[in-house]
DNA sequence: GATGAATGAGTATTCATTCAT
DNA sequence: TATGAATGAATACTCATTCAT
């Protein structure tokens, strides 16, 4: 399924000058992060365009200079998140895979807010064709590149070849988003085969290399 | 944080027969049922009461003599699917830990509905104390639950001591439902340090035990 | 303008038994002085009849074998309270007019409820036929006995025969229950001649007898 | 007991401009007027905030871009009405008291429509703290000024010193609006004792001069 | 006489959105 | 660009009342 970019086209309609001023940008900006903050304290159903509003100092009417609706609000504050938040920082050079990794859950309780705006989008996107399609959008891309970056680790580090990269990849998304919200913003994700293959794999390998019959006797 | 049914506190006033007939329990039921279903189709904020009495053929006021409010419609949905699907199917008597979750996570698909009620709750539960309340309890209990099969797991089939039991199973319910849903209704998460543990190990044994350029020194 | 039961009338649709049950009799007054004090606490439009049902450890079905209406309900509240507090207590045998009064009026705290309850039956009399009847009835009928009396006092205390003895009673009785009051359960009030006389009478008194530099022209 | 401006307290997140246009105020004028009209025509319950938007012309929803509630319209019309109606039209100076309330007295049915909407206002004073405030603030503001009035007048024409003049315009207040209405808006009333002086010292005046036991032999 | 389940109609309030200025 | 006034549609929840049992 491809969504290209709902929310653009949609401006069109709208008489918005091509080139917008600077003070243009600054305030749309604003407006964006003003917008993530309240979604994120106070949910997006719950949080009014006139809240919004209020918070930047500006009223409501004005956002809709900026914005062609609420839903496009959240669109844009999931997608300066995403970017910022989920971003590579640093890159699987430094360090191997596991490595780059378990920095990377380690400091899993600073994207807290990322999580809690996303689980509000997923919500929005479930019924709003626009927020899903944006969202879709913005995810499935960054989603492309990893997979990219993935399948070059496996190469460099000749990991498991039974494992699909891009199956890990998508598991270990899940465990930060969740697979309902991948759902929601309908994400392709990995055949049950392959999932279970990658389940089965991590997890088998904590076994400690003596056998087990079913439910043995094993101590331990 | 506990919480304890918190749903049911409107009981106050209303003067509901402390015996429920059993032509009573029947229509909770069903409105219950009905409820999930139309949650799962049309999102949480977008059901009206209205529209859930329509699809049970009641009227909406009739609702409020079962259910004290939207919102415990909505965890009383939850509370149900989540015992009638995420139950344990069989346990790991028959199979090793990996083998079951492989055949779990195989069938993740049937789980879709769930999963998609789970994150209209969730978005629900950040912004509704009573929701939060519930889902938590729900969700906690079943966890407790769970954490106690999977320590009795790893001495069973002596898994590896390093890595923490209910750290795993966070972590693979996290996959589940995304670490932002438990989040939501305030599940408690493995510490930083236990989850980098767990991720690390998982994925560390995918290395096939060749050298690679980037990380030589690829140990831990 | 004259109603007559209004509310007794209405009954004979329902098929109530001729002759009530002793128990029924109980029932029926406990809820009269139910309704009365949750009228009284919580208002009339505030107060529902599962409220006064709970209070009385009825049901708000079993109230309608009682009352035709929770407007009818209202009505047997006022008149019982009516015709408890607003009774002559000792008459004028005993002393005369102004002594009687004084007396009265030093009491008129204690007349708060039945005066709230008054309030409360005038707003719903403004817009209910049903209960502006039964007050009207049963105020008229106490006010026409009570100018009786008037007349009585007049002639044996030898009063003033510029003043219309009805005239001061309603004005008396417009002190305790208001003008508003009155005119919401369609009481006949006097003309605004009399009105105008008692009240110049009643002030006029106060006149020390001393010319007094503003009015000298005071009479009338 | 002192309330103050307890109208308008919704201002928190409602966006409503610092400086009125007189375009709005124009509006919210309306408002208040044709709400004063739809509270004593049809009743401050059974009238529907929508109800007074057809009159206007408007929307409901452009109602709240004036009040916060429906309450603080009720307010607004009281507070409107009353300063309109209960003014002192003229003054003392010109007659002397007994006159003056002679002349206010024939004239009562002017003010039927500002006690209707003083008996629906005092009963939803009864349970709505809102309107209770407000209509506190307004009668005691004129309450106070008019005492002042009363002081002033006795002095000048000599009244009977063992008559408190708030004592008696609070009575004569009451025979206006009532007892209740004073009470459910919170106004402080005479003591018992004072009361009973005000009523035997008017009403025993209209003794003839012959003897009769309690009350001595006073003339006109 | 009473219950309890249900009705059906109502209602204050909110809010995304539009648009003249 | 922004304002502020207004729209219009929606919605959770309440409640007097009915009636089969």
């Amino acid at each position: 399924m491809v969504y290209s970019s709902v929310v653009g086209r949609a401006q069109q309609t709208r008489s918005r000058p091509v080139r917008p001023t600077p003070k243009a940008r600054a305030t749309r900006a604003r407006l964006i992060e003003t917008a993530a903050d309240a979604f994120v304290e106070e949910g997006y159903g719950a949080t009014s365009v006139r809240n919004i509003a209020d918070r930047a100092g500006l009223t409501s009417g004005a956002i809709y200079g900026h914005f062609s609706s609420k839903a496009s609000l959240l669109g844009e504050a999931v997608r300066e998140r995403l970017t910022e938040d989920l971003e590579h920082r640093g890159t699987f050079e430094e360090e191997d895979l596991a490595g780059w990794l378990a920095h990377n859950f380690r400091d899993y309780r600073k994207r807290r807010d990322l999580r809690a705006l996303l689980v509000e989008a997923a919500a929005a996107a479930r019924i709003d064709h626009e927020v899903r399609g944006l969202l879709h959008d913005v995810v499935a891309a960054k989603e492309a590149e990893w997979a990219e970056d993935y399948r070059g680790v496996w190469a460099r580090e000749g990991l498991d070849p039974e494992v699909d990269p891009e199956g890990l990849l998508l598991f270990l998304l899940a465990a930060e988003v969740g697979l309902g919200v991948l759902e929601a913003i309908d994400i392709e994700l990995p055949s049950p085969d392959v999932l279970a293959t990658v389940v089965s794999k991590l997890v088998g390998s904590l076994g400690s290399g003596r056998a087990h019959p079913a439910a043995g006797h094993r101590e331990r």
